[in-house]
DNA sequence: CCAGGCAATGTTTACGTAAACATGCACTGG
DNA sequence: CCAGTGCATGTTTACGTAAACATTGCCTGG
């Protein structure tokens, strides 16, 4: 900075007003550092900014491995978010969930350059870290139900899953199996809630319900024990990929989709359209997920708030071929 | 850290020491210290240190939105390799892989907190890119060809094209189609000509490339084309998703996989086993790739090295279902 | 018993920036 | 014509850390 300074003739703090673009320069002083500046090559110095103004324009996203659909596009809406506030955002993985890992990854967090940290995970993991966050760091808390405690922003779980089950109920079906993702998320669990109580609300039988791991494989697995059960005629799949599963155990046992049973997914991957047949999913705006994050941190670092709460973003049915009429 | 090093009766010096595990500090002191700095929740502020030290141990990735499985999972490893070398990630999204904001990452790359860089994209952009990279800053590209500019880790595309067409023919087939990806990307391109060559040195005529754009929808229009060609009995599709919506139209078309057609992907997505029916298909180590790109940034920094080159990650072909011998 | 050496700790300084304050100069109005 | 005003620019300082250098005090060996 004093080089360019100096080669400019002006004083370092122009250099600074010019740099940040504040008022009360002269257009020619501006021209002429700007000239130095790309001259010199002058990069501002990223570190010595933040040392000064005391904040990083810095996002910091906890989250497990990437492996999720979910989470992806989460966080690329979050990345996009930010940058368009002028905010990066810097990726903190935690490998493994577990407690070791999360608090591992809290504790790097307090050195790391980050002003406000976003988290996309069970909530549990959250509550039970021995690891505090720092103090003065906001959080946002993605894919939960915390509200009570943190901020949180989530797809509408329930108002989803009761979409798809009132969906199979219209179509004339008795009952909805469900197929659940694992005891863990608190998704799948909200998920599983609200599939029991549509059909409790609707005076219909709760069948037992299957249990999967989000998997494609393990949706291929329940999906065998499925295609047995004759009275199956309606199944709501927790997430895309345990439908593709279902499919294929249904299509391998005979068992034709949608004339023999329908299915519903979740999540409306890409994919999903070009399954066989196409699956009817409930669509989740992820990319409004993220958004709603980065505001909602944002907001809470400018206004300091300490309120907490929910976001729910709403959900869509998508209705393709793989849900049909019940067939008598 | 005044209030650390006054709490526990010593130096600002020592607590610096201590912060940063150097030797020459008593144990009783290390153990005051660390005590000030429990009870007194300091946390190093890492602005100060990154513009002591020079370096902010954050390494950037820029690359396009994440809707490719492969960006998503090498960034995974890339994040996660990172974190064991103590760097931190910071993501540059992309929004759209136009020149402007290409040209744009560029720039706000050049006032990040950054030591080095990682692209994950297609080498023509960055070519084409007016920005500069801030000189000083050790840079590798992943998913492109580039060894004579660019230090470059990728996957080794040919040999994994060349192991799906031989797969193919050596199962009896006279020749095999090809489902490429969109003329951008040099990926698809490579594998493209892969095959060309492998049918070319087999003396297989070559049939005419189909052209798709990565996703599903784009396989299913062209399986509905290569469903009414007879003498198509074996394709390869440059990527899972692509077979996914080839497999949908075939299904549709009456045309048994693999009895009248065999199938085979790329890349082994989690989905791919899922597949009906399960799909043979290329599999890439993308964590790999990624582990290698953090390495190899690493490494340039630590030597300075301005060679370039390109190192090549093997695939490794995963036989299922979707591929069987010729049937006459 | 004391010089010399070494380990533990303290003091000073610089990293690059931007806020706060200071200066200088031109122009306005009485 | 000169005090007052306001704008453009310059000077000083502090942000929190760690390297370099300085100091203290204890221990060893002759």
């Amino acid at each position: 900075m004093a080089d360019v300074a100096q080669l400019a003739g002006v004083s370092s703090q122009t250099v600074s007003r010019v740099s940040n673009g504040f008022p009360g320069v002269t257009e020619d002083t501006r021209a002429q550092v700007l000239a130095a500046m790309r001259e010199l090559g002058y990069r501002p110095n990223s570190a010595a900014r933040a040392l000064r103004r005391g904040e990083f324009r810095t996002l910091g996203v906890i989250t497990f491995s990437l492996s999720t659909m979910g989470n992806i596009r989460t966080l690329e809406a979050i990345a996009t978010s930010a940058a368009e506030h002028g905010y990066a955002v810097t990726l903190l993985p935690v490998a493994v969930p577990t407690q070791d890992e999360v608090n591992g990854a809290f504790s790097r967090l307090g050195e790391l350059a980050v002003d406000a940290v976003i988290v996309i995970m069970e909530i549990h993991l959250l509550d039970a870290a021995t690891v505090s966050l720092p103090p003065g760091v906001q959080v946002v808390v993605a894919d939960s139900d915390a509200g009570d405690r943190y901020t949180v922003v989530d797809t509408d779980q329930a108002g989803g899953a009761r979409d798809a089950v009132r969906h199979l109920l219209d179509l004339g079906h008795d009952t909805v199996w469900h197929l659940a993702g694992p005891e863990g998320s608190f998704a799948a669990q909200r998920r599983a809630n609200a599939w029991r109580d549509t059909l409790t609300a609707a005076g219909r039988v709760t069948p037992p319900l299957v249990r999967g791991d989000w998997s494609a494989e393990s949706g291929y697995r329940a999906g065998l024990r499925l295609a047995d059960e004759a009275d199956c005629t309606a199944v709501f799949t927790a997430n895309d990929q345990m439908a593709l599963g279902l499919l294929r155990a249904l299509h391998e046992r005979g068992r034709r989709v949608p004339d023999d049973v329908s299915v519903i997914g979740f999540d409306d991957i890409p994919e999903s359209a070009s399954f066989l047949p196409p699956l009817t999913t409930i669509h989740q705006d992820f990319a409004e997920v993220g958004r709603l994050c980065v505001e909602g941190v944002l907001s809470k670092m400018r206004e300091g708030g300490a309120e907490h709460g929910t976001t729910l973003v709403p959900t869509r049915l998508v209705r393709r071929e793989s849900t049909g009429a019940r067939r008598r």
